[in-house]
DNA sequence: GGGCGATACTTTACGCCATAAGGAGATGCT
DNA sequence: AGCATCTCCTTATGGCGTAAAGTATCGCCC
């Protein structure tokens, strides 16, 4: 199941992510509130991540939080909206980067930064978010199809700008090569999450559960090897640890982006 | 809201999409089907076509078939593994590239082929799963993360590697290049996916909506361009119309992916 | 041709889900 | 003290996937 985020009331859902001007409180009576939506974020940040995204439900975060699902509803407007907050909560535990950098100027391009080490910084931002990304995997089942806009994933997204900006590339390449990282990462660490997934819930090893499903595949497909010929000399190729494959696709992916990036580079001042 | 896929039983899906051996019929009694699972693998897309992932349900395939929805389990195990097969259902629309080429030597890399235009080839694949994905915008909600290995899915890869063969790269390289490509592509599609289908679920211009957004985000977040100084400046150089600019980023973005394969090749012979 | 076993399809029911509606109790200002 | 306000609850509605069990229909074999 795929979840699919931002289908709230895009007002409200941008109040709450931005922290609302907290109505000062002028003339408040009734009793106190004894949650909070940070409590509310937090408490279904934790269902997810203990129970999976299916188990996500208004009644789950309630009753962990000793109350009703209803409760929820004074202070969150939907499910849908939560699952934004929750969203952008993940994204801030995101380190931001290396230096803010104090503000040179941002007209052109004869910065005399430290240069060159923007792959490094590169890939330290990418191992970030994959990391972030396997540690709440049940993100990467809420559709990233229509952006939030939370103040983290912004900022995010200012870190990897700042990562990229030595590499000095015309904006409309930049904007390329942003999404590109980003789907890459993204994607990754979705295939990742799920072999992971995958050996959690059948109790078989990635090992086993890959060869199960290709022996059954041999088995309905015994053309297998002549209407995909190129497929099968690739997956020959890789024989270790299946998890270790993913983390070789993330690196040589990585080095592939980042040479095309390289390769973009304005001519050198 | 996202689903999630590949959660049935993989035996049974794995039969279905590769067309079980379909038991010869023999001393079949009772009443000839008045279904098949082709035909509900229509109607589950049709539904979803029309009404969105959303929408699709046991109850509205069996409806727009003129049956109720218990009838569907006579063919199908479950929801899961319907999804499954619509999946790769519609990735068979993909074409399957130019030339099969008949085999030539896989070994090493003394191929005398066309070359230089793999970069042609690669785009050629590229705009194809791009356009399938934005005319099903569904399937971007069915979550990549599990593997489903359907025979058209399978065949979309061998597609692309048959695409990248004249670059001749190293396997592990191929491998990262190859993860690069469809996270891209399908990452891009789901954005310019919901692009449109905000548009056409509140009646707003793109434009309009991202006016909107951004101007309360201004209200919500003063200091704004403080916060995130290098991407009020990328912000700001892309004025164009919102449909286009996704264009323009897929291009450069694949741009940004071909330069980097290029960059990787073996020397050359 | 009669009957029987297999199959297609239906009805019903269960336990979930998000959330609309409205009510109860607590609280603090006037 | 009275009352508006706010939190939280109970209840109800209409959905969902699918388990279980019933009914109708067909083809084979005696």
């Amino acid at each position: 199941m795929t979840v699919y985020a931002g289908q709230g009331d895009a007002h409200r859902s941008l109040a709450l992510l931005w922290g609302a001007p907290e109505e000062p409180r002028t003339g408040r009576s009734g009793p106190k509130p004894g949650l909070s939506v940070d409590a509310i974020v937090s408490a279904g940040i934790a269902v997810a991540d203990a129970e999976g995204m299916a188990a996500l439900s208004m009644r789950a975060v309630g009753e962990r939080l000793g109350r009703t699902a209803m409760a929820l509803y004074t202070y969150v407007p939907g499910k849908a909206e939560l699952l934004d907050l929750m969203h952008d909560r993940v994204l801030a535990e995101l380190g931001t980067g290396p230096a803010p950098v104090p503000a040179p100027v941002p007209t052109t391009a004869t910065a005399t930064a430290p240069a060159g080490d923007w792959r490094e910084a590169v890939t330290a931002w990418a191992e970030d978010l994959y990391a972030c990304y396997l540690r709440h995997p049940w993100v990467l089942q809420v559709s990233q199809a229509r952006p939030v806009l939370g103040p983290a994933e912004l900022a995010a997204m200012e870190a990897l700008l700042r990562a990229l900006r030595p590499a000095d590339l015309p904006p409309s390449r930049l904007r390329g090569a942003v999404a590109a990282l980003w789907q890459f990462v993204r994607g990754l660490a979705a295939t990742t999450a799920d072999a992971r997934g995958a050996a959690a819930a059948t109790g078989v090893t990635d090992e086993d559960w890959w060869a199960t499903r290709s022996a059954r595949l041999a088995e309905l497909a015994p053309d297998f090897a002549e209407r995909y010929p190129l497929l099968v000399t690739l997956q020959g190729t890789g024989g270790g640890a299946p998890e270790d494959s993913h983390r070789e696709a993330f690196r040589t992916g990585l080095a592939v982006l980042l040479d095309g990036i390289a390769a973009g580079r304005a001519p050198k001042a």
